[in-house]
DNA sequence: AGTATCGGTTTCGAAATGAAACTAATGGAT
DNA sequence: ATCCATTAGTTTCATTTCGAAACCGATACT
């Protein structure tokens, strides 16, 4: 079985999502930080159909986004848990989770409140500059291909000027 | 042309997903960051089959995340661009890309690499807590359900205990 | 007149998805 | 001992989506 196009990329997103892009995949992976943990937890609360959701789990395993663990004997039977490479996904989660509040909430609000134990406060999150501290904003971010990174590219036009995602040569 | 299932969630990350979650979505926003707005752009970057990205193109248009804009009238030429709503997805694909660097990434390394322009150094990209600053972690985060918010669930099973993305009742 | 560019649409075979039935191992109730 | 329920799938088959290639329409270039 294989995720995505296949091809070989030099872009971190597109490969990303060739492991989590699919139909139903970060939504599993919602499940699980949500307290989902067996087949059917997955089945009930998404509406997913049996044989699709057996194929993604078998491919979150398979990335090694999930692990497949044996919580009894007879008749064998497995939870799925969250990697420390699937836990790492908690920032895409959140990121995403602020997004479509931000501009897909219904009538109702947004459904889910974050509460920021540590300092006890509802948690706005906001994607910041490792070093610095502030927000991280497309206008004040330059990217730039590292030299000889990735593999030989098939259309030069990639490499070119600018800010944000774009790659400075 | 409908987006994901169809059927009202009360998840905002099954919102999102429904509609920047397919297979190329995410994949045509990152090119509009990097830089990429016309047609032939995103089709040679990207690979995808024409009718594909057409189709691709126009959901995203409707959502409001592109926005289509002319930009000659002989023949009339399109081209693509980000609204605030799209440019709000910039976090998203950072978060992305940082977990496909830490965890995808090849043994060329890390293709693409960001500079805070104000800060001038390296960004590391990190999820914080708006209100005190330090990083937003799964085990930190305590999720509950707005009350009264969202439809009513078809799923009882849905309203749990826990932390993280799991919602409180 | 012929070719190239750009932004698509149409057509059609291949692949993915989804609903439903079925399997397999076990436990509990009658 | 028989029947039903639970859990975690697999199999089958119809429907949907995807993708490659051909085609279209307006314009410019040679």
């Amino acid at each position: 079985m294989q995720s995505g196009t296949g091809r070989a990329t030099a872009c971190s997103i597109a490969r990303a999502l060739a492991v989590v892009g699919e139909r139903w995949t970060l939504s599993i992976v919602r499940e699980v930080f949500a307290g989902a943990h067996r087949f059917d937890d997955f089945r009930k609360r998404l509406g997913i159909a049996r044989n699709i959701l057996s194929a993604r789990l078998r491919t979150l395993v398979e990335h090694g986004v999930l692990e497949r663990r044996a919580y009894q004997q007879a008749p064998p039977r497995f939870e799925y848990h969250l990697t420390p490479m699937g836990n790492d996904l908690y920032p895409v989660l959140v990121s995403l989770m602020g997004w479509g509040d931000r501009w897909l909430a219904g009538e109702a609000g947004v459904p889910l409140t974050l509460t920021h134990r540590p300092c006890g406060h509802a948690a706005q999150p906001e994607l910041t500059c490792g070093h610095c501290g502030d927000a991280l904003r497309h206008e004040d971010v330059r990217a730039r291909l590292r030299l000889g990174a990735g593999s030989p590219m098939k259309n030069p036009d990639r490499a070119r000027h600018g800010r944000g995602l774009r790659s400075d040569s």
